[in-house]
DNA sequence: ATGCCAAGAAAGTCTTGA
């Protein structure tokens, strides 16, 4: 079972640009983030054409997230428990069939958390703290669970092509990093640093200051697994050279493969 | 120290992002 996350910034910029990689990908189950639009204005057609099944937790203009699947989405819930005043729609999980098992598919887009310090940066902080409250409740289904994202995380130094730029920003700051650490510490493992070590791996290069041609990226797209999911783990890839097709998001899809 | 680039809402320019 191939799951993708990717942070699409904007459906309607992005339909074409997000079709062409289903297309060519043809990831069983996607999660996508900054859809940034509201539910009754999702292109749920072109999906559905693809031969997926949709569900959406939008919002207008800005946030927004959905999980895409050629299964069925079963019990679909939306929202990160925890606040019941946080209306920023930033989470969405729905339970998938695979060949042999269920598995629990979350979709996360993590506060960015700048300026730091401010009111940002506190939500972004409390908002990890929730997710690690959740993501302990999840660990207790005892099955495969995939928490994917944009985290706005670099969890290490060798997660970006420059460490000293990042030395103050609310996605590299120790802080940060500790609540990142904290997620993991429960008993999940991190899909790509499972399979791939060393420096230079990234998924988002800013759209400024050619990034892209400078290879100046960090890596904050992550997939997380419960114990079940990381037993069933055969590769994990970050499909980078979408980044220098047409119109592209400033972020690229990473990908696991589950012997699911 | 700041802008660079891009998307959205909305009709000039601001907000947000990372």
């Amino acid at each position: 079972m191939k799951i993708a996350t990717f942070n699409i910034n904007g459906i309607k910029a992005r339909a074409q640009a997000l079709c062409a990689w289903l297309d060519k990908a043809k990831p069983d189950v996607a999660v996508l983030q900054e859809i940034k639009s509201i539910d009754e204005a999702f292109p749920t057609h072109l999906l559905e054409e693809r031969g997926y099944y949709v569900a959406t937790h939008g919002q207008k203009s800005f946030n927004g997230v959905a999980i895409l699947s050629k299964t069925p989405l079963e019990d679909v819930s939306i929202g990160l428990p925890g606040d019941a005043e946080d209306h920023q729609a930033r989470w969405i999980e729905a339970t998938v069939m695979g060949d042999t098992q269920a598995v629990r598919v979350c979709g996360l887009y993590l506060p960015n958390g700048n300026p730091v310090p401010g009111p940002k940066y506190d939500y972004k902080l409390a908002w990890m703290a929730r997710m690690e409250a959740h993501a302990r409740d999840l660990l207790a289904l005892e099955m495969p669970v995939v928490l994917g994202g944009d985290y706005n995380v670099i969890p290490q130094d060798e997660d970006c092509a420059k460490p000293d730029s990042w030395r103050k920003d609310a996605l590299a700051l120790p802080q940060s990093r500790a609540a990142f650490r904290r997620i993991l510490n429960l008993g999940y493992t991190e899909a790509f640093r499972a399979r791939t070590q060393g420096p230079g791996h990234y998924s988002f290069w800013d759209y400024q200051a050619g990034a892209w041609q400078r290879n100046n990226g960090i890596r904050i797209d992550h997939l997380l697994l419960s114990p079940q999911a990381a037993d069933l783990l055969t590769d994990c890839q970050i499909d980078k050279e979408i980044r220098g097709y047409e119109r592209p998001s400033d972020h690229v899809p990473v990908w696991i493969d589950l012997a699911a």
